[in-house]
DNA sequence: CGTATTTGACCCGCGC
DNA sequence: GCGCGGGTCAAATACG
Protein backbone atom coordinates (compact mmCIF):
# COMPACT_ATOMS: atom_id res chain seq x y z
CA UNK A 1 0.00 0.00 0.00
CA UNK A 2 1.11 3.76 -0.77
CA UNK A 3 2.40 5.35 2.20
CA UNK A 4 1.60 8.99 1.27
CA UNK A 5 -0.68 8.64 4.15
CA UNK A 6 1.88 8.07 6.33
CA UNK A 7 3.53 11.23 5.24
CA UNK A 8 0.16 13.33 5.44
CA UNK A 9 0.13 12.53 9.26
CA UNK A 10 3.75 13.48 9.64
CA UNK A 11 3.47 16.87 7.20
CA UNK A 12 -0.31 17.57 7.10
CA UNK A 13 -3.49 18.47 8.86
CA UNK A 14 -6.97 18.51 8.35
CA UNK A 15 -10.10 19.09 9.99
CA UNK A 16 -13.63 17.57 10.05
CA UNK A 17 -17.29 18.07 11.20
CA UNK A 18 -17.49 16.98 14.46
CA UNK A 19 -20.53 15.04 13.23
CA UNK A 20 -18.09 13.07 10.69
CA UNK A 21 -16.36 12.10 14.08
CA UNK A 22 -18.12 9.47 16.25
CA UNK A 23 -14.91 7.47 17.02
CA UNK A 24 -12.21 8.23 19.21
CA UNK A 25 -10.03 10.87 17.62
CA UNK A 26 -7.00 10.05 19.94
CA UNK A 27 -5.67 8.41 22.22
CA UNK A 28 -2.12 9.11 24.17
CA UNK A 29 0.02 7.26 27.07
CA UNK A 30 2.48 8.30 28.65
CA UNK A 31 4.27 5.88 31.01
CA UNK A 32 6.47 8.41 32.20
CA UNK A 33 4.97 11.47 32.61
CA UNK A 34 3.41 12.54 36.38
CA UNK A 35 0.35 13.75 34.26
CA UNK A 36 -0.88 10.35 33.65
CA UNK A 37 -0.56 9.46 37.49
CA UNK A 38 -2.22 12.73 38.45
CA UNK A 39 -5.40 12.65 35.87
CA UNK A 40 -6.28 9.37 37.04
CA UNK A 41 -6.67 10.47 40.74
CA UNK A 42 -9.58 11.55 42.29
CA UNK A 43 -8.77 15.22 41.45
CA UNK A 44 -9.46 16.27 37.74
CA UNK A 45 -7.72 19.43 37.88
CA UNK A 46 -3.74 20.02 37.29
CA UNK A 47 -2.30 23.05 37.08
CA UNK A 48 -0.49 24.18 33.87
CA UNK A 49 2.81 23.22 35.53
CA UNK A 50 1.74 20.13 35.77
CA UNK A 51 0.60 19.50 32.26
CA UNK A 52 3.85 20.50 30.81
CA UNK A 53 4.71 17.50 29.66
CA UNK A 54 1.31 16.34 28.22
CA UNK A 55 0.54 19.95 26.52
CA UNK A 56 3.60 19.86 24.86
CA UNK A 57 3.29 16.48 23.88
CA UNK A 58 0.11 16.13 22.12
CA UNK A 59 -1.43 19.70 21.47
CA UNK A 60 0.86 20.34 18.47
CA UNK A 61 -0.81 17.24 17.27
CA UNK A 62 -4.40 18.60 18.43
CA UNK A 63 -4.26 21.51 17.00
CA UNK A 64 -0.52 22.96 15.59
CA UNK A 65 -2.43 26.81 15.42
CA UNK A 66 -1.85 26.86 19.20
CA UNK A 67 0.83 28.17 19.95
CA UNK A 68 3.20 26.46 22.66
CA UNK A 69 3.51 26.94 25.05
CA UNK A 70 0.10 28.35 25.79
CA UNK A 71 -1.73 25.67 25.05
CA UNK A 72 -0.75 23.70 28.24
CA UNK A 73 -3.15 26.63 29.63
CA UNK A 74 -5.77 25.47 27.37
CA UNK A 75 -5.77 21.60 27.67
CA UNK A 76 -5.81 21.97 31.31
CA UNK A 77 -8.90 24.58 31.21
CA UNK A 78 -10.41 22.04 28.97
CA UNK A 79 -10.32 19.26 31.17
CA UNK A 80 -11.24 20.98 34.36
CA UNK A 81 -14.60 20.68 33.01
CA UNK A 82 -14.75 16.87 33.98
CA UNK A 83 -16.18 17.46 37.49
CA UNK A 84 -17.21 13.51 37.73
CA UNK A 85 -13.99 12.03 38.74
CA UNK A 86 -16.19 9.13 39.38
CA UNK A 87 -18.10 8.97 36.42
CA UNK A 88 -14.51 9.03 34.69
CA UNK A 89 -13.29 6.08 36.03
CA UNK A 90 -16.32 4.25 35.78
CA UNK A 91 -15.48 4.65 31.93
CA UNK A 92 -12.07 3.08 32.01
CA UNK A 93 -11.80 0.23 29.94
CA UNK A 94 -9.20 -2.59 30.29
CA UNK A 95 -7.18 -2.47 27.18
CA UNK A 96 -6.11 -6.14 25.45
CA UNK A 97 -2.94 -5.13 24.55
CA UNK A 98 -0.23 -6.22 27.11
CA UNK A 99 2.53 -5.00 25.52
CA UNK A 100 5.75 -5.85 27.10
CA UNK A 101 8.06 -2.82 25.98
CA UNK A 102 11.94 -2.69 26.79
CA UNK A 103 13.56 -0.68 29.19
CA UNK A 104 14.79 1.51 26.68
CA UNK A 105 11.31 1.60 24.63
CA UNK A 106 9.37 2.92 27.28
CA UNK A 107 11.33 6.33 28.40
CA UNK A 108 9.53 9.19 27.82
CA UNK A 109 7.40 7.41 25.21
CA UNK A 110 3.75 9.26 24.18
CA UNK A 111 1.99 6.97 22.11
CA UNK A 112 -1.49 8.96 19.81
CA UNK A 113 -4.21 6.90 17.98
CA UNK A 114 -4.83 9.16 15.12
CA UNK A 115 -7.75 9.18 12.65
CA UNK A 116 -6.44 8.52 9.33
CA UNK A 117 -9.21 10.82 8.20
CA UNK A 118 -9.11 13.64 10.88
CA UNK A 119 -5.29 13.96 11.29
CA UNK A 120 -4.05 16.92 12.23
CA UNK A 121 -0.11 16.93 12.68
CA UNK A 122 2.32 18.83 14.77
CA UNK A 123 4.20 21.41 13.89
CA UNK A 124 7.80 19.75 14.11
CA UNK A 125 9.89 18.58 11.53
CA UNK A 126 10.61 15.32 11.18
CA UNK A 127 12.77 13.47 8.59
CA UNK A 128 11.96 9.45 8.19
CA UNK A 129 15.00 7.66 8.44
CA UNK A 130 13.59 4.35 8.35
CA UNK A 131 10.68 1.52 7.73
CA UNK A 132 10.46 -2.00 8.94
CA UNK A 133 8.02 -4.47 8.75
CA UNK A 134 5.99 -4.97 11.99
CA UNK A 135 5.34 -8.57 13.01
CA UNK A 136 1.99 -9.39 12.89
CA UNK A 137 0.86 -6.58 11.26
CA UNK A 138 0.29 -6.07 7.59
CA UNK A 139 1.41 -2.13 7.35
CA UNK A 140 5.12 -1.11 8.02
CA UNK A 141 6.11 0.96 10.82
CA UNK A 142 7.89 4.45 9.63
CA UNK A 143 10.70 6.13 11.97
CA UNK A 144 11.12 10.09 12.05
CA UNK A 145 13.21 12.33 13.79
CA UNK A 146 12.90 15.54 14.69
CA UNK A 147 14.75 17.58 11.40
CA UNK A 148 14.40 21.11 13.37
CA UNK A 149 17.58 21.37 14.97
CA UNK A 150 20.51 19.27 14.83
CA UNK A 151 21.42 17.22 17.70
CA UNK A 152 17.52 16.67 18.55
CA UNK A 153 17.05 13.25 19.90
CA UNK A 154 12.96 13.23 19.74
CA UNK A 155 11.55 10.83 17.67
CA UNK A 156 9.07 9.88 16.12
CA UNK A 157 7.17 6.71 14.83
CA UNK A 158 4.32 6.19 12.33
CA UNK A 159 2.20 2.34 12.01
CA UNK A 160 -1.37 2.08 10.70
CA UNK A 161 -3.69 -0.13 13.46
CA UNK A 162 -3.89 -3.25 12.18
CA UNK A 163 -6.99 -3.41 13.87
CA UNK A 164 -8.48 -0.43 12.50
CA UNK A 165 -6.87 0.59 9.30
CA UNK A 166 -8.20 4.25 9.91
CA UNK A 167 -6.02 4.61 12.67
CA UNK A 168 -3.04 5.47 12.66
CA UNK A 169 -0.62 4.88 15.77
CA UNK A 170 1.89 7.54 16.17
CA UNK A 171 4.64 7.05 19.03
CA UNK A 172 6.43 10.13 19.99
CA UNK A 173 9.94 8.90 21.95
CA UNK A 174 12.47 11.32 23.99
CA UNK A 175 11.69 14.79 23.79
CA UNK A 176 12.74 18.28 21.84
CA UNK A 177 15.74 20.37 22.72
CA UNK A 178 14.95 23.13 21.11
CA UNK A 179 11.75 25.15 20.70
CA UNK A 180 8.55 24.42 19.04
CA UNK A 181 9.31 26.28 15.09
CA UNK A 182 6.39 27.78 13.39
CA UNK A 183 4.45 26.23 11.21
CA UNK A 184 6.50 27.68 7.85
CA UNK A 185 9.54 27.06 9.12
CA UNK A 186 8.74 23.50 10.07
CA UNK A 187 7.24 22.56 6.31
CA UNK A 188 10.31 24.46 4.87
CA UNK A 189 12.24 22.02 2.78
CA UNK A 190 10.76 18.80 4.11
CA UNK A 191 8.42 18.38 0.93
CA UNK A 192 10.27 16.28 -1.22
CA UNK A 193 7.37 14.52 -3.24
CA UNK A 194 4.23 15.71 -4.05
CA UNK A 195 1.20 13.65 -2.07
CA UNK A 196 -0.64 11.78 -4.83
CA UNK A 197 -4.50 13.16 -4.84
CA UNK A 198 -6.51 11.65 -2.15
CA UNK A 199 -9.63 9.79 -2.59
CA UNK A 200 -11.29 11.09 0.17
CA UNK A 201 -11.95 15.22 -1.05
CA UNK A 202 -12.22 15.88 2.39
CA UNK A 203 -8.86 14.89 3.24
CA UNK A 204 -6.20 18.12 2.69
CA UNK A 205 -3.57 19.24 3.88
CA UNK A 206 -4.84 22.54 4.48
CA UNK A 207 -4.80 24.04 8.45
CA UNK A 208 -8.36 25.40 9.39
CA UNK A 209 -9.41 25.89 12.32
CA UNK A 210 -12.64 24.08 11.55
CA UNK A 211 -14.80 22.36 13.74
CA UNK A 212 -13.85 18.96 15.44
CA UNK A 213 -14.53 16.90 18.53
CA UNK A 214 -11.87 15.07 20.10
CA UNK A 215 -12.31 12.36 22.24
CA UNK A 216 -9.08 10.92 23.57
CA UNK A 217 -8.07 8.70 26.45
CA UNK A 218 -5.26 8.17 28.64
CA UNK A 219 -3.24 4.76 29.09
CA UNK A 220 -1.96 4.15 32.09
CA UNK A 221 0.15 0.81 33.16
CA UNK A 222 -2.28 -0.79 36.34
CA UNK A 223 -0.95 -3.60 38.43
CA UNK A 224 -3.77 -6.34 38.04
CA UNK A 225 -3.90 -10.01 39.63
CA UNK A 226 -2.23 -12.63 37.80
CA UNK A 227 -1.59 -10.47 34.89
CA UNK A 228 2.03 -10.24 35.98
CA UNK A 229 4.54 -8.17 36.58
CA UNK A 230 3.62 -5.21 33.44
CA UNK A 231 -0.20 -5.04 34.88
CA UNK A 232 -2.60 -4.27 31.95
CA UNK A 233 -3.09 -0.72 29.92
CA UNK A 234 -6.15 1.32 31.53
CA UNK A 235 -8.04 3.88 28.94
CA UNK A 236 -9.05 6.74 30.44
CA UNK A 237 -11.42 8.58 28.19
CA UNK A 238 -12.10 12.36 28.10
CA UNK A 239 -13.41 14.58 25.66
CA UNK A 240 -13.71 17.86 24.13
CA UNK A 241 -14.22 19.92 20.95
CA UNK A 242 -13.26 22.46 18.85
CA UNK A 243 -15.91 24.77 19.96
CA UNK A 244 -14.27 24.26 24.05
CA UNK A 245 -11.32 25.41 22.30
CA UNK A 246 -12.11 28.63 20.49
CA UNK A 247 -14.97 30.21 22.56
CA UNK A 248 -12.92 31.88 25.58
CA UNK A 249 -9.57 30.63 24.22
CA UNK A 250 -8.95 33.44 21.31
CA UNK A 251 -5.93 34.77 23.39
CA UNK A 252 -4.26 31.42 23.71
CA UNK A 253 -4.83 31.06 19.91
CA UNK A 254 -4.04 34.47 18.15
CA UNK A 255 -2.90 36.51 21.09
C1' DC B 1 23.74 20.76 -5.61
C1' DG B 2 21.43 20.28 -1.32
C1' DT B 3 18.15 17.77 1.07
C1' DA B 4 14.72 14.10 1.79
C1' DT B 5 13.47 9.26 1.05
C1' DT B 6 14.31 4.42 0.34
C1' DT B 7 16.03 0.18 1.78
C1' DG B 8 19.32 -3.40 2.93
C1' DA B 9 22.67 -4.06 6.51
C1' DC B 10 23.90 -3.81 11.03
C1' DC B 11 23.37 -3.51 16.11
C1' DC B 12 21.29 -4.62 20.38
C1' DG B 13 18.09 -6.41 23.81
C1' DC B 14 15.41 -10.19 25.04
C1' DG B 15 13.60 -14.88 25.37
C1' DC B 16 14.53 -19.66 24.94
C1' DG C 1 24.87 -19.15 22.66
C1' DC C 2 21.50 -18.51 19.21
C1' DG C 3 17.64 -16.66 16.84
C1' DC C 4 14.19 -13.19 16.50
C1' DG C 5 12.40 -8.67 16.31
C1' DG C 6 12.79 -3.76 16.87
C1' DG C 7 15.50 0.29 16.06
C1' DT C 8 19.18 2.79 13.60
C1' DC C 9 22.70 3.61 10.11
C1' DA C 10 24.24 4.86 5.75
C1' DA C 11 24.76 4.41 0.77
C1' DA C 12 22.01 4.89 -3.18
C1' DT C 13 18.47 7.27 -5.23
C1' DA C 14 15.01 10.86 -6.13
C1' DC C 15 13.51 15.42 -6.39
C1' DG C 16 13.23 20.60 -6.50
Amino acid sequence: MEDWDLQAIVKGCSARPSSMLQDPFFSFLSEEDDFSRDFSSSSSSCSSHEFEGFGSSIFPVFHPLIPYPNNFAAISDLLGEFKEPQKLLQKKQISASKQKLSKKSRQNRVVKEVKADSVCSDSWGWRKYGQKPIKGSPYPRSYYRCSSSKGCSARKQVERSFSDPDIFVVTYTAEHNHAEPTRRNALAGTTRKKLPAPENPSFDVVLSPSNFTCVASIEEERPMEGVGEGGVLMHIPFEFSSEDLFTGSEDLLFG
